[in-house]
DNA sequence: TAAAAAATTTAGACTAACCTAAAAATATAT
DNA sequence: ATATATTTTTAGGTTAGTCTAAATTTTTTA
């Protein structure tokens, strides 16, 4: 059986709420992330239930069955295969594809995600570092720092982003951050948490905590 | 104000079924069309009216306004250049990729469009051969003629189908026949109207009336 | 041109996905 | 440990798009 465009997004949202150690997600959250009302979050938690995509007992929160677990990767994979495509074959930029994508991840059809995946090359992550599961479902989500967790004179390679905000990611561009930067931190103020840090050996500018815990990266 | 996804439809279908002199389109055809009954399209007919997409009086048939038409055009384009999207760059035949059409012209977003057909190199036809509407909705649709219109002796430019069924383009596909093959009236069978028609200059096959019927062809 | 047939609309219902308001269960705090 | 606050569920409603069955209008035919 098919599921809808709104199962599919209670799925993915399960998914991600749930974090890697699939811990259970509250009914509120679900209302908070769907933009609806809790009672319309109980409705559909009854209905993916009776369909074995999540495990749910009342006022206990809600878990993805190996089911549910595939459809969600599948929608995953869907969405950030489009956003490569979007970003490096249409030219949008990082900061304008999300929404698009989350229209493009509910189009039915294996043989459409199989052949867009070989179109762009197979890639492994998506604009904003975020890794593609491959066509068996198979995610390994690397274990990258936050750049709070840096210490003063390491340098590290900038590979992702937590916040996918448009504001977040116009601001990194105007700060000449991208996917790839070299960032060598210079100083931690102790005050206020915020860092100096150096882009690609160039220009040193001044990243504060909020930006810092939004930047992931990998040391050397 | 934004349309749905069935209202988009409907637009879309009352347009084919209007032809290029706005003819009026019947309940029953548009219940034919849309695969549900008659009963449901009265009720559709009545919002759109509503909506001033179409004029519509009890009993009357329906057409599509100027407002109707500008929807129903749009939909057609980003119908068509992403039937080129999956031809030209996903390699999907031109008998696969109708239905997955179908879903991805209903991707709201002006910017992806007009991204897409720059991508795409703002082709003017799909890959059945269909003229694609420019960003301003000018639709002109060339003035092709029918196989059957064509006298013994002729040669011809194939340029379209009027059936897009799988099946029929599969038939062509077997028998070599794609757009820009030239093709040459060798015969017409008085009895059936079946014609003996030699593709590239290379064999010469039989062609049956039905066949000869969905040809759009071109005199050089 | 009246009767029969066909096409269309109306009436009343259903499902998916949402809502508000109220009730019930769980968690927190004194 | 009980009262209060919070979270979640239930109950009952709404809208979009569909349905069937019945009523009405238009078209065809004799």
């Amino acid at each position: 059986m098919q599921n809808s465009f709104t199962e599919e997004n209670y799925l993915k949202i399960i998914h991600a709420l749930s974090g890697r150690d699939g811990v259970e997600v509250s009914t509120n959250a679900l209302a908070e992330s769907t933009s609806t009302r809790a009672a319309s979050v109980t409705d559909m938690l009854r209905k993916l239930a009776d369909k074995g995509l999540i495990h749910y007992k009342k006022y206990q929160g809600v878990t993805l069955t190996d089911s549910g677990e595939k459809v969600a990767i599948k929608v995953i994979r869907k969405h950030r295969l489009w956003e490569v495509f979007l970003v490096e074959k249409l030219g949008f930029g990082w900061d304008e594809v999300h929404d698009i994508a989350e229209e493009l991840e509910h189009i039915p059809s294996e043989v459409l995600v199989e052949k867009l995946d070989a179109f762009l090359g197979h890639p492994k992550f998506d604009p904003h570092g975020d890794p593609i599961p491959d066509a068996k479902g198979n995610l390994t989500e690397p274990d990258y720092l936050i750049l709070t967790d840096v210490h003063v004179g390491e340098k590290v390679l900038m590979m992702g982003v937590l916040d996918h905000a448009p504001s977040f990611l116009q601001h990194l561009d105007r700060s000449g951050i991208t996917l790839g930067s070299v960032l060598e931190v210079r100083e931690i103020n102790e005050y206020d948490k915020s860092a100096s840090v150096q882009i690609n050996g160039g220009p040193t500018l001044f990243i504060s905590l909020e930006v810092s815990k939004n930047l992931l990266v990998q040391r050397r």
